[in-house]
DNA sequence: ACCTATTTATAACT
DNA sequence: TAGTTATAAATAGGT
């Protein structure tokens, strides 16, 4: 793309070299975080130039846990056995995943309707319509999941049809579906 | 790039999300490959598509190295050595940690909706519970909120309160909190 | 860094 | 799932 077609070789100008690294870098981190968000994907991508400088990108918090592990094994040419011996390493490695365990927690009970105090009203607008959505994907699995188990059962077939408007005192018909 | 133009949000379409997910995928692959040729560069990229379904790209060994043991840390098996180093001197912790954040994630797609097809009907039931009761209480949140920041108004009193009987079909009604 | 002519990537369609 | 095509996006070369 660009004013004339290039081989796929390393480009030996270095200044066009260092040019074209900073340009691509960029779109590719872009796309790696596009491609996370528009199809749901977990993606991790580390980027080292020629130089030893690094960039990296990941979707997901357990990926940026083994990006870490990867920046500090490299970047401190350190034995990996030693350091991963060490309680620096584990000890930050283990905090990280408290913090993590922490933000999920605060998270969970947000989309419980829970702890709600702390959110400003935008928040609550985004949780309003997640937790709206949530219920309607909720209710149209459980339908499914209804008709799948009792495709020729009238009885069942009522059943299904009852639960709907009051689903959480029907309990007592559990075992029919498992 | 495209017949249109695309908004930077998950595709809810699961068919054309997975189409996407496949042309971009190999987008990202092939520019990964051309940045670490064309400039020289160090670049690992690892895409986990939301089935769970990984692909890969590495320019050098030590980065395929790291892939392989993310791979096998967040892959059922794992392997001897990381286990037995773990273990040896944080005995399960470390472990124990990730697997509380497996949980939690998984709790929280299960709030929002996603991810059901592993739940049973049971579960769905009290889901749909709580989803419920989280839409609840979030709206009445909003309510208190706006309240709050309209004190005198007469007009968002009314408005709040149409909205509380019918939770579910009332959409057409969004447009007063967005 | 900014500018555009071009090449590439890809969204919609088949 | 694999092609085709129109269009959006990335970017090579130049300023």
């Amino acid at each position: 793309m660009g004013r004339g077609k290039v081989e796929l070789k390393r480009i030996e100008n270095p200044t066009s070299r260092q040019v074209t690294f900073s340009k691509r870098r960029n779109g590719l981190l872009k796309k790696a975080f596009e491609l996370s968000i528009l199809c749901d994907a977990e993606v991790a991508l580390v980027i080292f130039s020629a130089s030893g400088k690094g960039y990296q990108f990941a979707s997901h918090d357990h990926i940026n846990r083994t990006i870490a592990r990867y920046r500090s094994e490299v970047g401190l040419a350190q034995s990996i056995d030693q350091r991963s011996r060490s309680v620096e390493f584990w000890g930050t490695e283990i905090e990280e995943l408290k913090r993590t365990i922490d933000i999920l927690e605060a998270r969970l009970k947000h989309s419980a309707g829970d702890d709600l105090s702390t959110l400003g009203l935008k928040e609550l607008k985004q949780l309003e319509r997640q937790t709206r959505t949530a219920v309607e994907r909720v209710r149209s699995k459980m339908l499914h999941e209804l008709n799948d188990a009792n495709v020729s059962s009238y009885i069942s077939g009522q059943t299904v049809c009852n639960s709907y408007p009051g689903i959480v005192q029907d309990e007592v018909d559990d075992h029919q579906y498992h």
